[in-house]
DNA sequence: TTCATTTGTAACCATTATAGTTACAAATGA
DNA sequence: TCATTTGTAACTATAATGGTTACAAATGAA
């Protein structure tokens, strides 16, 4: 398993909120649905209300809300608020004495940023209520096979 | 610092092969431009050998060289012959009962696989050899820069 | 044949990142 | 006043990674 899922945790968060509309949600119920502890979905949290795309409010009737319509809000902008660190990690300290050593990262440097745009771009072409779209199409689809199982059955 | 430099030490390594033209290169030598243990090198080569980017022969006069020439050797090939995770992680087990965890596994696949493919559409573009070429270019800025340096302290 | 060199790989350790958990102060509204 | 909920610190367990030691097998030179 390849670590850091926060942002693939983060689309689920966004795409329930979206699915409650207007209605606070708790990390209890978050965590529910991600089946985790509330304290890692407000972790993440944390993070996505610093970058402005998230809401909470402490108490009885409190939770999280989205700040923003979901098809506003593009999987780039969910991915940069929960990403510290680069997909393709530079290796650090090569020799620096060496012909190729000494300026490998340089060279590596530029190509690993435009993979990374190349991503990003890609990820900016989804919103979060594609993703939510997305999901309850699965779930339709997935109610009719269940359907046609339970036909074969009769 | 993120995970796995792999790929990044990869590139390092092939570079130093394709400096080294059809001389067979020593996972000693090779450790030294890194700045890390041979094993370490080994290990990685281990990865490239079996994906056929180079081939191995023991003892003297033994060491590493490239199949091909690195203009033919994109870095796709290199990522996926050391990468065994895609770029972005999807989180486990979400609730299977909720409407949403029950299907956000399906929705975010296709998402995260146009984004790995446009990473690696971006890292195709590259080769070994520019690598190498600009690795080199990096070093002769590098060196004009100290010469002016040092001019100005005449 | 003998020996130095080098790969190939297993085994182990130290470090680090992550997810999960407990605990509790602060905020909020009933 | 109290139950609810966020916000965050602190700790633990687990897993991945890089580094290291060790050694068998292959290879070519002396």
């Amino acid at each position: 398993m390849n670590s850091n899922q926060q942002f693939s945790v983060s689309c689920h968060i966004l795409a329930v909120l979206t699915a409650y509309g207007d209605a606070p949600v708790t990390s209890e119920t978050i965590a529910l649905s991600v089946d985790t502890n509330p304290v890692v979905i407000r972790r993440i949290m944390s993070h996505l209300r610093q970058h402005g795309l998230v809401e909470s409010r402490s108490g009885s009737n409190g939770g999280w809300r989205l700040t923003r319509p979901a098809s506003a809000l593009s999987l780039r902008e969910v991915y940069q608020a929960v990403s510290h660190e680069s997909v393709l990690a530079m290796h650090q300290h090569p020799n620096p004495d060496c012909l190729i050593g000494g300026h490998i990262q340089e060279a590596l440097g530029g190509v690993f940023n435009q993979a990374q745009t190349a991503m990003e771009l890609a990820l900016e072409k989804f919103s979060v209520a594609d993703v939510l779209a997305e999901t309850l199409r699965a779930n339709l689809l997935d109610r009719d096979k269940r359907l046609d199982m339970s036909d074969l059955q009769n």
